[in-house]
DNA sequence: CCATTTTACGCGCAATTGCACACTAATATT
DNA sequence: AATATTAGTGTGCAATTGCGCGTAAAATGG
């Protein structure tokens, strides 16, 4: 954790490089510091988020197909980016900053929140704005991974999260996934991991992405924790994705072939108890993914951009479900 | 107002610059833009707030001084800012955002809020983040005063803080101001104040800053409202300071002095009707403003730096209410 | 206590940026 | 139609910034 002296310095380099213009030099002088100095400030600043660049985009959102979705799923919510014109390289990130709005209106003092591990839920939580929303406890939801990208990790993002809104951070200090049932089950009865667990379920509202089992993009293989193989065979038997690394089948009901079982997380079942569930999506890949998510009726409010969302639903239309 | 296309140019080239740290000369390329175009586009994008510099300063407030100020004035909330160990120079803009924090926490879909004019105010709007608290309908506080800062006039931070958050903006046609009691009836008698005015009483939330009435630094003198004079014989039968225009004594009481009805406005009654009002002031020159503001029973939430806090406490136990 | 590693600092130069100026196209004015 | 006016665009150069590298100070550890 930073220093308040040091933090304090750094948010003034930044106030005055970023929001009054002032070059470098003359900040250097007026705090007696070299250039240099003031140049590593300013680059530490960036790094810690100490200044965060809120970049106003013109949101356009297609309520139409908002409301298409609510209705075909029983959602609460709906969101959905209308993209820009021109390149959509920034989709994520917008659908992410989608997110972080309903986080911000919704989040409130004294609340508790747990979040997932994947690349959407870090946009997310990534886009959330510094502020004191105030006093969340912000409960890891699902064991560690070894992922190759160790900030998207459950762990990573309940810290960053916590940070963010200046709350707790709670964490479940487990493997995501274990050798076999009989292990999970002793695992949970840990003190600490029943705590934590037991916290996340009690949580006002939960974060969660949405897996598709593809092998070359899904955080599963990355993480070594699955191969390939077992992927195509979890496919084979009717899982198409997952949401806190519990796996579900087409029609939204749990995946039985014996992986879910294996993991230190909530369950499907302790999500649709809480009473927010967000969960963000995005791409192509994802589309079959995250219909099966949609009808698990865990999710209470979706967040994605136009294109899934016309795919969700044209793929709901034609009932297309056959594997 | 902005194009989206337009809009949605300056968002992508400053995400690229800010956020993704990439040189003006790739954007270019990447966009088929000139290198000169791309700078000034983003010398556009931070002047219409495309982006915004969000400064996490490691805010601490003084909470045992807030406790104190809420007994001492029957007061909802403080909100005091603990300085920074070194310059106070962005002091200002720091308490500015605490109570643009506030704000944010308070404002929710629907709601009609009500600003009214001054630099303080000015900075809580500026430091509202924009989001989507969406469809908040902003309605202006008190008539149009032709002052030395256009920008800090009531009809401006109207129009600014409704486009932040995505709402809507009514305004009050009218000047702050008129010759005598009787124009001003008339005045309000016209249906479009009348409408207006109505909407301001009706507000779930004001923001108002407190004025001293010191010659040197008060918007009614810059404005050539009232000359030095007019504000040393106001001060002299007792007024101390004003919100939303509306002049009131040291003890808390409206001056009775044949200023305040001259004004097109919300009165003291009609903001203390309102459920949250949200004032700021900071400095030592505003103590005893504060102090005759806060005995009003307008103020439910009050937001300041620790020297001023402090000196009000002061104020009020030593019980120097001497003028 | 000294050797070794780590951390912090600033010089100097190449890359990047800010901006004055000149130039062109579009629009308004006579 | 001719001319003034304005808005937009690109060139060139000075100012500013980014960062590799050598040096010194501080931490580590035997």
């Amino acid at each position: 954790m930073l220093d308040y002296v040091e933090h304090d310095l750094l948010a003034q380099v930044a106030a005055m490089y970023y929001a009054e213009e002032m070059t470098q030099d003359s900040i250097a002088n007026q705090l007696g510091l070299s250039r240099v100095k003031v140049y590593r400030l300013l680059k530490q600043a960036r790094q810690e988020q100490i200044i965060q660049f809120v970049i106003n985009w013109p949101v356009q959102r297609a309520q139409e197909v908002e409301a298409r979705l609510c209705a075909a799923f029983g959602l609460r919510e709906a969101l959905v980016l209308q993209p820009g014109s021109n390149d959509r390289s920034h989709a994520l990130a917008r659908v992410g900053q989608l997110g972080a709005r309903f986080l911000e209106q919704t989040l409130h003092n004294g609340m508790t929140m747990t979040v997932c591990l994947g690349r959407s839920t870090y946009e997310v939580i990534h886009a959330v704005r510094p502020g004191f929303q105030g006093r969340v406890n912000v409960v890891q939801a699902v064991g560690s991974l070894a992922l190759a990208a160790p900030e998207l990790d459950s762990a990573s993002l309940t810290r960053a999260l916590a940070a963010k809104v200046g709350g707790t951070a709670s964490y479940l200090s487990a493997p995501m996934v274990v050798d076999s049932a009989e292990a999970a089950e002793v695992v949970r009865t840990q003190r600490d991991i029943q705590r934590a667990l037991e916290m996340a379920r009690q949580a006002d509202i939960a974060l969660v992405g949405v897996g598709n089992l593809d092998p070359a993009t899904s955080e599963f293989s990355k993480g070594g924790y699955l191969s390939a193989d077992d992927l195509m065979e979890i496919r084979a038997s009717g899982g198409v994705g997952d949401m806190s690394a519990q796996i579900f089948t087409a029609d939204g009901s749990p995946y039985t072939g014996g992986f879910n079982e294996r993991v230190i997380g909530l369950r499907l079942d302790d999500l649709r108890a809480i009473s927010t569930v967000l969960s963000i999506a995005i791409g192509e890949t994802k589309v079959r993914a995250v219909l099966g998510a949609l009808r698990t009726g865990v999710v209470d409010v979706f967040c994605t951009d136009l294109d899934t969302a016309t795919a969700v639903l044209a793929e709901v239309t034609t009932g297309s479900l056959a594997r």
